[in-house]
RNA sequence: GCCCACAUAGCUCAGAUGGUAGAGCACUCCCUUGGUAAGGGAGAGGUCACUGGUUCAAUUCCAGUUGUGGGCACCA
């Protein structure tokens, strides 16, 4: 009996016998041979050296296709659970597959590994790969395997056979004495996997992903198809680290976190004044927009936060007070019930919508210890908030008005490659089903409306509203939501709030949640990282150091200072008494975009010698030019009038 | 909150099987006025995170607490 085989550009092979895959691959060239990691067979993924007894549409899948590097990190899970199961043999193996760039396993042992182990365990990894243990696929009857994972004392795998669908086949792979319940497909032996992996962090993780279960222990690696990857993964890592904002933040004195206040940001005055500028940009790109400002109260009485639904929901992360009037009052975690106040402190009229009511308020949220990382999560931040009160007709148009502000913010900040996710309804929710099927229903439309690209999120909508997240991709890659837009039926009513209607009659508006940068903290966390905190001239708190070469140009140096100061830039003379290589090293630490050198020349000529940051390049310009041009670049890339 | 690790000068880090500590940079003073990423010298700077325990003696060993880092869980 023959078989015949289709390759993918639509040629075709006999074989007398069930080829496997591995067959087929050597018969096309040695080399797809020895990089063959898996077929596809009819659209599924199989085992090289399973036998193919019927027609079949095949494609081989080698080490560098992207599913075949996949296999690979799956693989490299296996080997070092072998290893670890070697190493350390009252160890239950759970779960270990593949993630972008690598790879975990999540292992249950009552003492805990240490970093130590992990040199010890990749050892063991290398020694398995030179064993090239043949990997083989068994089909188990559903209740023997669980009898089996019984029996060695594996009680983690036994449950997850239980819990897999009825009609699954229960498949076992086998490398060496090691056997692991998996779905597969896998290479056909160890040896292939190659030795470009490496042991990277060692971590806890709960069983299923839930708080409530067992804390197990993740083993995390890295794994690519070749040395020249893995080497350049851990370069990227490297630079990854090297743009730390926590760094800059020290390096550049912008903040500091100290013990007293977990979770809050001292800001220095550099630091301050960046998160001014930032301030003041948005400032005027939202009035201009059609927004007022207000601002509300840090402390309002609980009574408030009940009304809204946050004491019940939240209630657990606030920051609450008794006063000695026997009080209770919280400070604020979200801006909107305080906007509320605002909106129904007067008779509203449908003629006032939308009113889009801003803030730039610092709200502060008890977040749980182990979540606080530098700006990127705090326990005290400033939104750049805004509510928009609205009738259901405008909601399309309110967020689409949202959207468009948003993208030319981003972009001011070089931030072009945004995508959305739209969030719909979690578990844990305020409202009628037909409130919230109204507003998903809306919000849908009004993301369609804006013609933009977006993705799902299901379940992970506010507890009031469904929300739009914006994420923006930075200059290495990294994804940061910061933006959000969430459609809220829910807390207008609950707080009371209402306007008068065409028809005379009261209605209760929609309120639009919105914010922008999201986090001023953060997003300030996110630029130092993306510009690796050479931040562009007109966001950096120290733009211009005029630094002098000899004491001699000292009053002429502070006489540039003065002009480009009055002009609104930010300036610093240095007239230190140290050479100018010294200062420009500094300077250049402290990521200053202009340093102008000034020495007897300079004063003479009324010039200054420009040097940018990152360039050796010198240029010689006259003062009155240089001031002109420097007042020009000191512009937001899109600049509003104010 | 959970798991693991870490906490020494303003910063970056060294250090001792237990006898109260050291470098570089920064800081102060002196010399040096030098043309684009560290000129030279001197000085000052520490309750070795905090609280207990063991010990003749603890910064070092043990326990707890706090904070930080990496994950997990959480993120209105």
């Amino acid at each position: 009996m023959s078989v015949t085989i289709s390759f993918p550009d639509g040629k075709s092979k006999d074989f007398i016998q069930a080829p496997t895959g591995q067959d087929i691959a050597d018969a096309i060239s040695t080399s797809l041979g020895r990089n063959a990691v898996a077929i596809r067979v009819n659209g599924r993924m199989w085992d090289l050296q399973r036998p193919i007894d019927a027609d079949a549409n095949i494609e081989i899948i080698t080490r560098n296709d992207d599913e075949g590097i996949e296999l690979l990190r799956h693989d490299a899970a296996h080997v070092m659970a072998e290893a670890v199961k070697e190493l350390y043999p009252d160890t239950q193996v759970t779960i270990g597959p593949a993630i972008e760039h690598g790879f975990y396993y999540d292992f249950a042992r009552a003492e805990p590994f240490v970093p130590e182990d992990l040199d010890r365990i990749e050892q063991r990894m290398r020694e398995i790969v030179d064993r090239d243990e043949p990997i083989s696929r068994e089909v188990w009857d559903r209740q023997e395997a669980i009898n089996f994972y019984r029996q060695i004392g594996e009680e983690y795998k036994a449950q997850i056979i239980e819990d897999i669908d009825a009609g699954e086949p229960i498949t076992l792979y086998r490398q060496g004495n090691f056997v692991d319940l998996c779905r597969g497909p896998h290479l056909p032996s160890t040896g292939r996997l190659g030795k470009a992996f490496k042991l990277t962090k060692l971590a806890g993780a709960y069983w299923r992903g839930d708080s409530r279960n067992a804390m197990l222990q993740r083993i995390y690696g890295t794994a690519w198809p070749d040395a020249k990857q893995l080497k350049a993964y851990l370069t990227q890592l490297e630079e990854a680290e090297k743009r730390d904002h926590r760094k800059f933040g020290k390096q550049m004195d912008l903040f500091h976190f100290q013990e007293e206040a977990p979770g809050a940001v001292f800001w220095h005055a550099k630091g301050w004044t960046l998160f001014q500028t930032l301030v003041n940009y948005m400032r005027r790109k939202q009035n201009a927009a059609g927004y007022i400002e207000v601002n509300t109260p840090e402390l309002m009485d609980r009574s408030l936060w009940e009304a809204s639904g946050h004491w019940q929901t939240f209630g657990e992360n606030m920051f609450h007070m008794e006063t000695a009037d026997d009080r209770t009052l919280a400070i604020k975690p979200m801006n909107c019930p305080g906007h509320v106040q605002v909106f129904k402190h007067d008779l509203r009229s449908y003629r006032d919508l939308p009113m889009r009511i801003s803030e730039f308020g610092k709200v502060h949220r008890y977040e749980p210890s182990g979540a606080l990382h530098g700006l990127m999560r705090v326990r005290a931040f400033t939104q750049d908030d805004a509510h928009v009160f609205c009738t259901e007709q405008q909601i399309t148009e309110e967020s689409k008005h949202v959207c468009d502000l948003l993208l030319g913010i981003y972009r001011d900040f070089g931030f072009d490659d945004i995508h959305i996710k739209y969030a719909d309804r979690p578990t844990n929710r305020v409202g009628s089903d037909a409130v919230w099927d109204a507003s998903e229903k809306a919000l849908l439309q009004a993301v369609e409306a804006t013609g933009l690209q977006y993705s799902l999120n299901p379940g992970e909508g506010a507890f009031y509203g469904p929300k739009l997240e914006f994420v923006l991709r930075d200059a290495i890659g990294r994804d940061w939501q910061c933006g959000t837009l969430q459609v809220d039926l829910n807390l207008p009513a609950r707080l009371g709030a209402q306007y008068i209607g065409e028809d005379g009659q009261k209605h209760t508006p929609v309120m639009l949640h919105r914010a922008l940068f999201g986090s001023l903290e953060r997003f300030i966390g996110i630029l130092l990282e993306h510009y690796a905190g050479a931040l562009p001239f007109w966001l950096s708190p120290m733009q211009i150091v005029v630094a002098t070469v000899v004491s001699d140009a000292d009053a002429y140096a502070e006489q540039v200072a003065h002009m480009l100061q009055a002009k609104g830039i930010k300036v610093e003379a240095d007239l230190r008494n140290e050479k100018i290589s010294y200062k420009v090293r500094e300077h250049s630490l402290q990521k200053v975009p202009i340093i102008l050198v000034v020495g007897r020349r300079e004063a003479e000529d009324r010039t200054v010698t420009m040097r940018r940051l990152g360039s050796k390049q010198q240029e010689n310009l006259a003062l009155n030019e240089a001031v002109t041009r420097f007042v020009a670049d000191n512009l937001s890339p899109t600049p509003v009038a104010n």
